[in-house]
DNA sequence: TGTACATCAGTGAACGCGCGTTCACTGATGTAC
DNA sequence: TGTACATCAGTGAACGCGCGTTCACTGATGTAC
C-alpha cells in the first residue's frame, strides 16, 4: 500500500503497482460478502478494477488463486491464535488449550467464508506442494498443547492422540455447525461468543478436571 | 422398482415409471463419485439416461434436487443411527450417546458428499418450508440423549445444553475433518473406524465418569 | 543525463464450454361414458 | 369392451449467461551503456 513516487494516481494508471494483493483482497471482500460460489477470476478481477485477462498474469489459474487464499487464511488464523494467547496470557497447559480452542473458534466464526475455503479441498487442485503444509498449524497448535498439559500431569501420556483429536473435532464442529446454521437457529446470533466460551470450558474442565 | 404390469422393459419405455426416483439415485451416484460439484441437472439426467428437459417435470429447479437430496440424506441418518441403536442395545444414557455418536460419524464418513449436501445451505434456496425442520433430527436425538443422562443422574441438569453442544460438535466435527483430509494425513485410511470408535468412547467417559 | 531496448503487466476480443430454464411438440396413460 | 379425450411425462431445439483460458496487442517500467 506504499504509495509510489512519481506516479499519476487512482484509476488512470496503466500499471496497478501491487494487483495480486488487490485481487486476494477483492476475492476476500467477494467471499465475505457473497459467499466462496461468488468467487471467480472474472469477478474477482471485475471486484479490483482491472481486466478479466489481468489475473491470468499472477495466478497461474484459478485454482493457484483459491490455494493462495487458503493459504493466507492459514497464516491469518495462526496469526489469530497467537494473538489470543498474547492477550489472554494463560497460566497453563489447560488454560492454553481453552484460549487456542476459542480463538480457532473465533476466527471461523468471524471468517467463515475463508474458513470454508481453508478447508474446502474441492476447490483447488490437491498437487501443489506447498499449499499441503500449510494446514498443518491447527494440529500442530493443538496437539502440543495436549502434549503440554500432559508434561503437566494434567492427562495421562496415553491420551495424547485422543485428546488432540477430540479437542480439534469439538472446535472445528462447533465451528461448521453454526456457519452452516444448524446450531445458529438454536441459539440467539450474538450467543456465539457466550457459547464458544462455554463449549471450551466445559471440554477442558472435563478433560483436565485437577486444572487449578 | 416395483415391476409394472404390461410395460415393455428397458430403455424401449417412453414413460420412465419412477423418473424422479431415478435421478435422486443417479445424482447420489454423482456425489458418490465425482463430488457435489458434478451434480447438475443437465449431468443427472445424462446419468440417469433421459433428456436434459425431463427432471423440470419432477422438480421446481436445481433447488428442488438439491433440497430432495438434503431431505433425503437426513432420512438415510436417522435410519442409520436406529440402526446402530439397535445393533448395539446400549443399557443407558451414556452407552447411547456413545452408540449415537458413533453412528454419526460413520454415516458421515461412509456417505461424504450426502452428508455435505445436508450441511451446504449455499446449494439450495433456504426459503424451502418442510426443508429447515428435517435437519432437527441429530440435534434432536443428542440433546435427547444427553437429557436421559441427566435423569440418569450421570450428568447435571444444569449442563443439559453445553453437553449437547459438545456431543454434536465432537462428532461434527471429527466427520468433517476426516472427510476434508486433515485428518486423513495423519491416521491411516482404514483407522477411521476405531478412531471414532476411540474418540466417542473417551469423550463419552469425560462426560460420564460414573458409567458402570 | 539521455537513449535504446528488453521485459513486465496491463487490455480487450475471441474461443468453446456447460449450465438452467423455457417451450412447442408428442407419445403414453388414465378416465368418463 | 370400445372409443373419445384430457392429462401426464417425456423429447429436443433454442435462449442467454458467465465462466476459464488464450492471444496479439500496447502502455509502462527498468536497465545497460
Amino acid at each position: 500500500m506504499a504509495k509510489m513516487k512519481e506516479k499519476p494516481r487512482g484509476k488512470d494508471r496503466y500499471h496497478h503497482g501491487d494487483l495480486r494483493a488487490a485481487l486476494l483482497k477483492a476475492a476476500d471482500h467477494l467471499i465475505a460478502t457473497r459467499g466462496t460460489g461468488a468467487v471467480s477470476l472474472r469477478e474477482v478481477a471485475r471486484e479490483a478494477g482491472v481486466s478479466h485477462g489481468a489475473p491470468a498474469h499472477h495466478f497461474d489459474n484459478k485454482s493457484g488463486l483459491m490455494i493462495a487464499l487458503a493459504r493466507d487464511g492459514w497464516e491469518r488464523m495462526i496469526q489469530a491464535i497467537l494473538d489470543g494467547i498474547d492477550r489472554d496470557k494463560p497460566a497453563n497447559g489447560p488454560d492454553l488449550l481453552e484460549c487456542v480452542g476459542s480463538a480457532y473458534v473465533h476466527f471461523a466464526v468471524a471468517n467463515p467464508g475463508r474458513f470454508e475455503v481453508m478447508f474446502r479441498r474441492d476447490l483447488y487442485d490437491l498437487s501443489d506442494a506447498g499449499y499441503l503444509a500449510s494446514g498443518e498449524s491447527s494440529w500442530v497448535f493443538l496437539s502440543d498443547t495436549i502434549k503440554q498439559c500432559i508434561e503437566e500431569n494434567f492427562a495421562a501420556p496415553e491420551d495424547n492422540e485422543i485428546l488432540s483429536v477430540i479437542a480439534w473435532s469439538m472446535v472445528h464442529g462447533l465451528s461448521t455447525l453454526w456457519i452452516s446454521g444448524r446450531l445458529k437457529s438454536r441459539f440467539r446470533d450474538s450467543d456465539i461468543t457466550a457459547l464458544n466460551k462455554a463449549a471450551n470450558r466445559k471440554l477442558t474442565d472435563l478433560m483436565f478436571p485437577k486444572r487449578p
